[in-house]
DNA sequence: CTCCAGGCGTTCC
DNA sequence: GGAACGCATGGA
């Protein structure tokens, strides 16, 4: 991990105008609110009206609903998170301790040209979230042949019908692998989760019988820990490669070539010769996405 | 109305 | 071993 040392986090508890306890946070380095919460990786998170920021971002991580918003460069303002939970719980969640402007060097010395180049400047302030593994592998299975609003919506139709309720009106927490075990497929469709249900029901009940060393799977080679997770019904490489990529924090061995590979070929024709990464691969998997969606702002080269 | 969405399983050859 | 095709559902 690249730690960043002339800009040390420093986190300042203040009381919130409704009393909640809040953080402004400093040394952050560069942080997109916007497109980390907002670019497809996490699917609990939307903007928040506020009088006091340009942009706020809410939703739940753990057992909490937070809210992150950002006023200047290198800054963030946590609204309901404590000291505690920052340290314990949202420093890693939000990966704080990465200095992205290593990740983009190494990028960018890695896949020289244009139009990589081009991707990091697009992709600039995207924060790779270390997210729940069950969370996120249910996510990413609800999420094929599917867009991202109904996805939002199938997410917080599981938490409100099986999640614990949290502190707040209408919040939930994601279902635990056993409560969610607990659904029949009968249910789960009736839900309105589709062909899914099946692979919501495999992931929960493995899962739920602590069906592999699951916390250890970040530490597997990748194409180990991919195995496991196909291993279940309804997941395929893609699903894997988010799961182990926005869950587990993967990036050792990420088969970024692979993906670059497969959007730039189908864009330009070209070929690259790329390394793995390390970290720097999930950064450039998100790169991909906007290669893919917006091609036209790559096409000239 | 048709097409499509950040795949994957099944069924063909 | 790869190319079609179906899958639930809702938004565009």
């Amino acid at each position: 991990m690249s730690l960043c040392p002339t800009h040390p986090l420093s986190a300042v508890p203040f009381t919130g105008a409704d009393g909640k306890p809040c953080l402004r946070v400093e040394g952050v380095g560069i942080f997109d609110t916007g497109k980390t919460f907002d670019c497809g990786q996490c699917f609990r998170f939307d903007p928040v009206p506020t009088p006091t920021h340009r942009v706020e971002y809410g939703g739940v991580v753990g057992d909490r609903w937070i809210s992150v918003g950002q006023d200047a460069p290198g800054t963030l303002f946590l609204h309901n998170v404590t000291l505690e939970f920052f340290d314990t719980v949202l420093r890693r969640y939000l990966d704080l301790d990465r200095d992205y402007d290593t990740v983009d060097r190494q990028i960018l010395k890695t896949v020289p040209g244009t139009v990589m180049a081009r991707a990091v400047s697009f992709g600039r302030g995207i924060r790779i979230l270390r997210q729940d593994g069950f969370e996120t592998l249910c996510s990413f299975i609800l999420s094929q042949n599917n867009n991202i609003p109904r996805i939002k919506r199938m997410i917080a139709a599981l938490c409100r019908t099986y999640g614990k309720p949290l502190d707040g009106d209408g919040i939930y927490a994601f279902p635990t692998p056993a409560a969610l075990a607990g659904a029949s497929e009968a249910e789960l469709r009736a839900l309105g989760m589709g062909f899914r249900a099946p692979y919501l029901r495999d992931a929960a009940c493995k899962w739920a019988e602590g069906w592999t060393a699951t916390e250890r799977l970040a530490d597997l080679p990748y194409e180990t820990a991919e195995a496991i997770l196909c291993e279940i019904r309804g997941v395929g490489p893609k699903v894997a490669a988010c799961t182990l990529l926005f869950g587990f924090g993967h990036t050792e061995g990420f088969p970024v070539d692979v993906w670059i590979r497969k959007v730039l070929d189908a864009h330009f024709g070209g070929t690259f010769p790329v390394a793995a990464l390390g970290c720097a691969a999930g950064i450039a998997q998100q790169y991909l996405f906007y290669l893919g969606r917006y091609s036209d702002l790559f096409s000239d080269t």
